[in-house]
DNA sequence: ATTGGCATGGGGTGATGTCCCCATCAGCGG
DNA sequence: CCGCTGATGGGGACATCACCCCATGCCAAT
């Protein structure tokens, strides 16, 4: 199935360089341009393109608006971001409005061709300098993940059985997932509690997302 | 500078066909190979790569391990992962390691040169398929600030007996903190849950934190 | 070889939670 | 004025939980 593109850059000469390079691409067929945000808007409407080429610098507003404007009535289409910018603000702020690529345009040919690949089946292209932004951010936010290691003396069994609980499944749900008695559910669930000084279900919920073990 | 690649991979014809598409390149020298996790390390230790392409199915420990131990010790080396596997608890796995990029083995091979010359300047390359999993990650994880505004058709009293229910309060501490007959509490709850369609205090714990109800 | 931690279970009791039934009263919009 | 919703409260049935008692078997460390 070939790619319905749709530029959007308000420098008409970006344009014309971005068709000469993406007409050689069999798959691809580059079906309208814009050069605002409202043409965009308008564009995308009337042609329904697969996939956006979207500049962050554009008259009227922002790229990063156009994108959160057209994913909202369009949430089909995939919009990968083309711009000179490598600001940390700029990318995550078009990753919070749907964007599901971002290239510096710097980068190489190939690697927007890849980027509109990948944004066509549904995944996301992250230029390098960015992806390592992201990677970053994973980071400083799963560290309390880290602390996996230091779980104030529980036992791995124990440890297991926490996630059950932490995960709201009842003594009985657990001991099958573990096929073990209830019984001795109870016995592990009584031991974490004590260890951790913890009185209820709610608590080691709580306790459980607190240190990362589970996601909320 | 030419970049210094250590191959890590139990199969000798993955390492072969590695060289054989990595000699091509001028700016990399294959410094070294290593058939375990084991052996990672110590030729880690007398080679001194500046990149190591990691496998992760090894037959000692897993590739995630020595990424683990290698970095404890030689933080500066950047490991990029190469393997068959695209699952999602891998790739957060090595990212938490410290990976520098991860390319599953489907991948071209151009984007692993890109991946390792990317992980060679410090930057981090990951395949569009992983990319997405990661933004996904990102998108969850920044929800809660906007999100305050709905909540799904709680009233105002509903809503606050939420906060002492998320909390961890019993019926009977709710009650007495908001001046109202335990029975009350119970009925909000109640009330809660169907509007929610959670079926015990632990689900309204996790609910209450993903909303931003509540802190962890 | 004995001690100790760990995982495995059974019994019991009282507290708490989940989900129904019922009702009253105030306020608000049609 | 009537019906609706929100907030208040009681009764009851049954399930689950929280916290005690007890025991066995295993493995590792002393």
């Amino acid at each position: 199935m070939t790619i319905r593109l749709l530029l959007v850059d308000d420098h008409a000469v970006v344009r014309s360089g971005l068709k000469m390079l993406l007409s050689g691409q069999k798959e691809m067929e580059i079906v309208g341009e814009a050069a605002s945000a409202h043409e965009a808007l308008t564009e995308t409407e009337r042609l329904r393109p697969n996939v956006i080429l979207m500049d962050i610098g554009l008259p009227d507003k922002t790229g990063i608006e156009a994108t959160r404007e057209i994913k909202a009535k369009f949430p089909d289409v995939k919009i990968v971001a083309l711009t000179i910018h490598e600001d940390e603000e700029y990318f995550f702020q078009m990753l919070a409005a749907g964007a599901s690529g971002y290239v510096p345009k710097r980068a190489a040919p190939d690697e927007l061709i890849t980027a509109i690949n990948a944004a066509a089946d549904g995944e996301v292209y992250l230029y390098p300098s960015l992806a390592k932004l992201l990677v970053r951010d994973y980071l400083s936010a799963e560290r309390p993940a880290e602390e996996k290691a230091n779980l104030d003396g529980l036992t791995d069994r124990e440890h297991e059985v926490l996630i059950h609980l932490a995960e709201g499944a009842s003594n009985d749900e657990i001991a099958a997932a573990l096929v073990i008695s209830p019984k001795t559910v109870e016995r592990h669930r009584e031991n974490i509690m004590r260890k951790l000084n913890l009185h209820s279900r709610s608590e080691l919920v709580r306790y459980a997302i607190r240190k990362g073990i589970i996601k909320a």
